[in-house]
DNA sequence: TTCATTGTGTAGGGTTTCAG
DNA sequence: CTGAAACCCTACACAATGAA
């Protein structure tokens, strides 16, 4: 049977030959020299092996003790050296963030690196899901969505205009069927997000093309990040959140056929914070950043 | 059913005391 | 100073019971 010794046991081993004394061993250990000499004939007993020869007023090591002290003491070592660690980086100032997986790989990861070398000190660990938020269950401090502001035990703050625009990769717009009006949509592919399966409806409404073009034809994606991609390799037209695509207009890999855009007023990415918690300074940090990305685009 | 609470037996670990 | 015996306290596992 491979089992470990008791560990209380070789606690008081090692501090009892460390001293070579029993009584300074549990004067280390705040016990009395009785708990100590039970401590080890217990370990004695467990191994079945004697460690100490008991002398007048003195012990000493075996030499098997002494081969299992030498082991005990490296054993230890590494437990505290373990632990150390493990308190550091809990002293390091970590946030867990949760976000979609489109805001966290067109939006955030890109403006990362930013963060950290801003902050060394402050690690974020982000998580993408699109479960509802419950601080209170989940084990984050601050998480990103996507909703009108009214969320109940959160505080909210709103981070960006929302904007709707058709994308289009510039050799589509140049070779593909041509795309003068919004109505001309109607000859091209359109391209949806299944999280957000309306923007392509507001967008024309509000185009007025609503009648011309079927809102719902063209091809569907899991995500946004998708759909971008897709319109990026020439598949046809995106209605893109316009701050999630800037990079992409301002690279040339994606263009905007139309000028039109929706704002989606409210309805737009809020970061929410637990109400019930008071606002760790990491988080202030992140928050007041965060605000600043915005505000400089 | 499921979950929380309460009661009980047991093992482990502590102290005190005393002999060597 | 150490070891052993007697004794005490506490945590834990497990079962029984009650509440949602």
């Amino acid at each position: 049977m491979d089992r470990l010794p008791p560990l209380n046991a070789v606690r008081a081993f090692e501090a009892a030959a460390r001293h070579m004394s029993i009584t300074l061993a549990a004067d280390e250990l705040h016990v009395t020299p009785g708990a100590v000499s039970r401590q080890i004939k217990t370990l004695e007993d467990a191994l079945g092996v004697q460690l100490f020869t008991r002398g007048h007023r003195q012990v000493s090591l075996t030499r098997q003790g002494q081969d299992y002290y030498r082991a005990v003491t490296r054993a230890i070592e590494v437990l505290r050296e373990a632990t150390r660690k493990l308190q550091r980086r809990r002293q390091r100032k970590q946030l867990k963030i949760r976000a979609y997986t489109t805001f966290a790989m067109r939006w955030l990861i890109p403006r990362l690196s930013g963060f950290h070398a801003a902050h060394p000190d402050i690690e974020v660990l982000l998580k993408a899901s699109l479960e509802p938020v419950d601080f209170r269950k989940e084990d984050i401090d601050g998480a990103i969505r996507l909703g009108d502001g009214h969320w109940p035990g959160s505080h909210t703050v709103r981070l960006v205009d929302n904007v709707l625009v058709p994308v289009a990769s510039p050799s589509l717009l140049k070779a593909g069927p041509k795309l003068k009006r919004p109505a001309d949509l109607a000859h091209h592919t359109l391209l949806h997000s299944s999280a957000r399966p309306d923007d392509w409806g507001h967008w024309l409404e509000a185009a007025g093309a609503a009648e011309q073009v079927d809102a719902r034809a063209g091809m569907t994606y899991e995500s946004s990040a998708m759909s971008y991609a897709a319109a990026v390799e020439g598949q046809g037209v995106a209605i893109a959140q316009r701050f999630l695509v800037e990079r992409d207009l301002q690279d040339g890999r994606l263009a905007m056929p139309f000028k039109r855009t929706v704002n989606m007023g409210d309805y737009t990415y809020y970061l929410l914070t637990p109400a019930h918690r008071e606002e760790t300074t990491s988080m202030r940090t992140f928050r007041l950043w965060l605000l600043e990305q915005f505000k400089a685009a």
